[in-house]
DNA sequence: TTGTAAGCGTTATCAT
DNA sequence: ATGATAACGCTTACAA
């Protein structure tokens, strides 16, 4: 157990200034129902003791806490960084500060966080998808707390997720290739468990080529996680056998780096000999020899909106905000025509 | 302000066991000191009443939140991101949760961050750097609040930081270049401003280079922020006139890298004709077609040694640890002897 | 406009 | 081993 430094405390700055208790608390939270005289004086009280309010105590006498969770899978995905930067600045515009979570790609360990989250009385809660442990939605009912899924846009759930809409995003890009006159895709894939925003992607892009009736051949696919060095390792897995395909879909930016490098490395021609195409928009892929053809979301957008979503849900206001984020393609030099 | 939905209680679970709300309270947090018997039977109430604990009374009570604190510059540099995602993962194996913020290089912002972390009732303070807004140590040492300072080592101030000798490092780092036979540097710099650790690796280069009797030449000195295209323009005007140094030195990752890839735009040869080294290491370094001499420190065991030296402090306990992190220098193909 | 006093949901100190 | 009960520091009816 710690010390028992009494600290400065509400009562101390009311005893100060000669005042209630409860005029020291308005003085600070309505400032406009206090005589202007003593509000003056108590703030230069509360500013010659140096007090800062005790936040557990207002927390339980509010029901409030100010405080966010969010869980995210990881933080090293420059995407969802940008996005908790920008979450978090537009959070304290509006008084709430982040109470931050990993959960790995693990739904037992975000399950494990929201619970935490919910203890530690958070006002709010974001999370990363759709598909989460099964108990989560019913810890987070039980406990009456708004939420928000983040990096998803799906019209059957409006209201309560901000993103883009992954299947149509891959959908649309997959269709710019056909059109480009490809009909042999290779994709490197990032690995859908745990994780329905690939799996989603990867629907979007098997749809638009089964209204073409083309199919992938299996050796034409290779899943993997994120990283360059697996990009290369899984592209080079691919072009194993010939024919190869004339374009390749990549899962994600580091992917699609990493194929794009090791495409240099064998030789080949990009876009000439083949198409490569990632997701996702990182400073990078536009500044490699040759840029990379790929969809962008503005992942800060992603984030402020989920802010300005979340204090509406608390304060109960209208949500007058588009909760689709565009995902919009960005071609650049490395994908053109295919073959003839 | 929410409705009144008065919750699931201690008392509540209490009343349902048939025992004292003391007791619930212990067989939570002391379960030993509980009758096996009554143990099971709170437990069973708890599980069907879907009780979760109240973090704000429990703060309250104990003046402890379980909370750590946390203001960095910015989420989005990788290194920085590795290390809250290592911090975020070591805290919560001792049950403490990450409260997040983001200073954005501002030093009043990282200040006003602080502030509110303190009134969130943080059990301690993770800063990154030394240099911080005036008012902040005040702040943490009138509040007694336990505080470490990341990415830094400074001996003078032992015990209150954990991370690398930024000067140190590129001391190093200048020496190895020098043992190569360069005696004619460039710069491409990391803007020092709210910065301290920019500064050191600075001090370190310019140490170095004195010990030997090198001056850089004004021309050959360029400040930026970070990214690739930054440093492309950056690594652009240090060539804008001949004769060019032989080593071009980069204060981060990124600039390093689009140093690199604007030296391969320029038709340089490197290392033959310049050497290009960065700080830091990120992943792409190691597979651009010319790989990147740097230096390595291992930011996740930053973000681990953080929470282990701070989890010693709250608790009292010794700090069996070395709060120096390796900078390691990395030799790669960017680098090599000076141009006869 | 200001003061009084009853909570808010735990923990911890006493007794028993 | 268990129970009563006083804190913990603030907010907020309700009274004045």
């Amino acid at each position: 157990m710690p010390k028992a430094a009494r600290n400065i405390g509400l009562r101390d700055v009311a005893r100060v200034a000669g005042v209630s208790t409860a005029t020291v608390s308005r003085a600070m939270n309505n400032p406009e129902t206090v005589s202007e005289e003593l509000r003056a004086r108590i703030a230069s009280v509360v500013d010659h003791l140096g007090w800062v309010p005790h936040g557990a105590a207002r927390a339980l006498a509010t029901r409030r806490t100010g405080t966010i969770g969010a869980v995210f899978p990881t933080l090293t995905h420059g995407d969802f960084a940008r996005a908790i930067q920008a979450l978090q600045h537009e959070l304290s515009k509006s008084g709430y500060t982040l109470l931050l979570a990993c959960s790995e790609y693990n739904p037992k360990q975000e399950y494990e966080q929201v619970r935490k989250l919910i203890e530690r009385g958070v006002d709010a809660i974001v999370l990363v998808g759709e598909a989460h442990h099964p108990d989560v939605s019913g810890l987070i009912q039980k406990n009456n707390i708004p939420h928000v899924n983040t990096f998803v846009y799906n019209p059957e759930t409006h209201g309560t997720c901000v993103g883009p809409d992954n299947r149509k995003a891959l959908y649309k890009l997959t269709n710019y290739l056909i059109e480009l006159g490809h009909r042999s895709f290779g994709i490197v894939a990032q690995t859908a468990e745990n994780n329905d925003r690939a799996q989603a992607r990867l629907d979007g892009v098997r749809d638009a080529l089964a209204e073409k009736s083309i199919a992938i051949q299996p050796r034409h696919f290779a899943q993997g996680h994120w990283g360059i060095n697996e990009g290369r390792q899984l592209f080079r897995r691919i072009l194993e056998s010939k024919p190869w395909p004339t374009a390749v879909l990549c899962g994600n930016a580091y992917l699609s780096v990493g194929a794009v490098l090791e495409s240099q490395a064998m030789g080949i021609k990009v876009p000439e000999d083949m198409s490569i195409v990632g997701y996702d928009d990182i400073e990078m892929m536009s500044e490699l020899p040759v840029p990379i053809t790929t969809v962008r979301v503005l992942s800060d957008e992603v984030g402020r909106r989920t802010a300005r979503l979340l204090v509406a849900k608390i304060e109960n206001k209208p949500i007058g905000l588009d909760l689709e984020c565009d995902a919009e393609i960005v071609v650049r030099k490395s994908s053109g025509p295919a073959k003839a």
